[in-house]
DNA sequence: GATGAATGAGGGTTCATTCAT
DNA sequence: TATGAATGAACCCTCATTCAT
């Protein structure tokens, strides 16, 4: 079918490329649609290989996934836990530089959309909600509930539960990646992420600092 | 089952019960698995009757889920948004009582799973995603912007901007229902909703009030 | 495709005739072809219905086959044994009796192809083999084994190693089978029941037999 | 593997010696799997070489099964030939030494697979099985008439017909190799092929002699 | 009103074969 | 000569929807 001189072109090899090539488009696809609703033809197609290919480099769908994953989240989530670990300066600093870093790395990519994604399909998939659970939630609160211990030991956040204030600040930030993913992407009121992290710091800091005065007034 | 001799007493009032019976099946199975991954097959089948009948009361499997929404999300609502009409007394007080009530009539019940839901299949099936904001986000919205346009109107809340704190205050209620409908349900971590709710309500309270005094103890 | 005003055949219900036609359809096309290579969508155009339609009846590959088997094989297994069992007269009589008839219902009909087709799939499909060895073949050898035992308890037929003896004196009646399914099918030498059947019992009744004289003569 | 310094000898032995390893690695998997369930790549790769140059060798799966036939079939047959055209003694022990012969060369080996894999794939590549039938069959068959012809000649056996008397003799020996490769390879029941082989020319002989006293008691 | 048999398009996965390198 | 990336047709199974009864 459809003999024409650009044929060569099929059988070009790219297997370096490959991979990255089918992630990308995987991570588009999956966040678009979800895991279950992607199809492998599309992902594919999307790639510019044909449906066969992409079983060279992923034994299946959920390993595709996990490779999504593997390859979108750690590198931003090692570098995370690298300036927690080396950080010398006061709490609310810290705080701020890895929520508004997180925003930069994660949140205002397409892999934001991974959260909802696995919010959503866990249920189904539960062998990928608990690849995604120790792979990186588990490491994320680990890294916050940190900082927050750091802080009320330094004496500047007030005295907490400190795993329960982590999932409550983790909440908007949260929250903000997938809206943008949901409601957001159908053009439902999208959150400016500005104004919205501005307000986030500020009643969030002014609720865990034992001396509010120091955010009294919105930064920036 | 259950031979008595009323039976035709029975059958009438089944006929009219059988709406009923399909939305309490279609939202155990709705909130379980998903909106795409749920089968009406299972959905008639849990509600004791054929396939067929399901669709001589919804024209498809939309028409299902919206009634599902409007016959359990509504009337908590609406109660809600009376509360808030009627408040006379402090805005902490009131913010308090709207979110434990929250809790209690939506949280604590299979209700909050369609918040996961929503979100999770909102790129999918943008109809149903934007009925859901119109009927019910966009009014909780409005709640809770009005219930800190009053706190500050008042005095008691310090001057910020409404609507971006409105999403920042409300994210940590959804999570927590989400949360547990997804990585919790697979027993990963669940979350007490006891203490995450104390901790939740003294730092966001802390971050609202002008005088951070009155809960800067723990109730209870 | 194919509008016409026949379509209204397609609602035609059938169910009570549906699993006969199908388990039809599949014993031809799994002799025919064999279990791995019959296609389902084949299986169901021959029986007239869609591929969805097989469905209703039998769920999955697997389960079509182990039905065609109780189908086709066990009640004419039933039948054998209880030959055997109420059996009076002189061994070689009754080993006849049980040949022919074998061969009359099963032989000489296409469920004789389920042999070859068991012994050419075993390995590929565990479970069926084992069900089928369960099912069925355990229950003839051990219906040859009795008919031996008994013969030479009555000093009819030579002392011999009865397990052994009972899988020489099967294999050329499988064979007789196998051999009509797989290269008689294709026109190579098939084999003429009539004569072989003769032969067969000739050599191996003058080999059982402890007075040969009696059949030294071939019958008919 | 195995650096040597003779590595350009080694190769020049390597180039020649690729399709034998081909088709030992081909008998190995087409008599455990059958011929359609064989992936070629796993040929190539038990080989230790890449898919490709198998196509180097052999134009397509139906030649390269053509020639494990050709390969491992026809020296034995060539043999066996050689045997009975040479053979001075009785008819009673050529017909001993070729069967037990068959089973020392064949029967033993992998090779005795091939006849179930003929059998059980004949209906779906009637090629295979034609060529099959050619090349391997009908010489074993003419050998075996020729031997009953000489034994019934020189007034050893009965008169019988030769040809169908032929295959009730050949079946229980084709029966032993068929059995365990697919039954016997899933550890139902497996064949002891000493005591099987004992009882067969036990009983097939005396039925085949005009005296059966000669093998009235079991040898060995 | 109620049923449930029937449909058929569609998705994940496999594998013989091709051919640029 | 040897490679192995790429293809694409096929197959099993699912499920929302239809409609004769």
């Amino acid at each position: 079918m459809m003999q024409c001189p650009l044929k060569s072109k099929r059988w070009e090899r790219r297997k370096e490329a490959r991979p990255q090539e089918l992630l990308a488009a995987a991570l588009d696809l999956f966040v678009e649609r979800g895991f279950a609703a992607t199809r492998l033809d599309d992902v594919a197609a999307r790639a510019g290989v044909s449906k066969g290919t992409l079983y060279l480099y992923f034994a299946n769908k959920e390993e595709l996934f996990k490779a999504v994953i593997r390859e979108n989240m750690l590198p931003a989530l090692d570098e995370a836990e690298d300036i927690v670990k080396q950080h010398k300066g006061d709490s609310a600093s810290l705080f701020e530089e890895i929520m508004l870093g997180w925003w930069e790395r994660i949140g205002l990519t397409k892999v934001s959309g991974i959260s909802k994604l696995i919010m959503a399909e866990s249920g189904n998939f539960p062998e990928v909600a608990r690849f995604y659970y120790e792979e990186v939630t588990s490491r994320v609160h680990g890294m916050i509930v940190s900082m927050l211990e750091h802080g009320i030991a330094r004496g500047e956040f007030r005295p907490i539960d400190t795993k329960e204030a982590m999932r409550v600040v983790v909440a908007p930030m949260v929250m903000l990646m997938m809206w943008n993913q949901s409601f957001g992407a159908c053009s439902m009121e999208p959150i400016s992420p500005q104004s919205y992290l501005r307000t986030y710091l500020d009643i969030v800091l002014h609720g865990l600092l034992r001396e509010p005065a120091v955010s009294s007034s919105p930064r920036k």
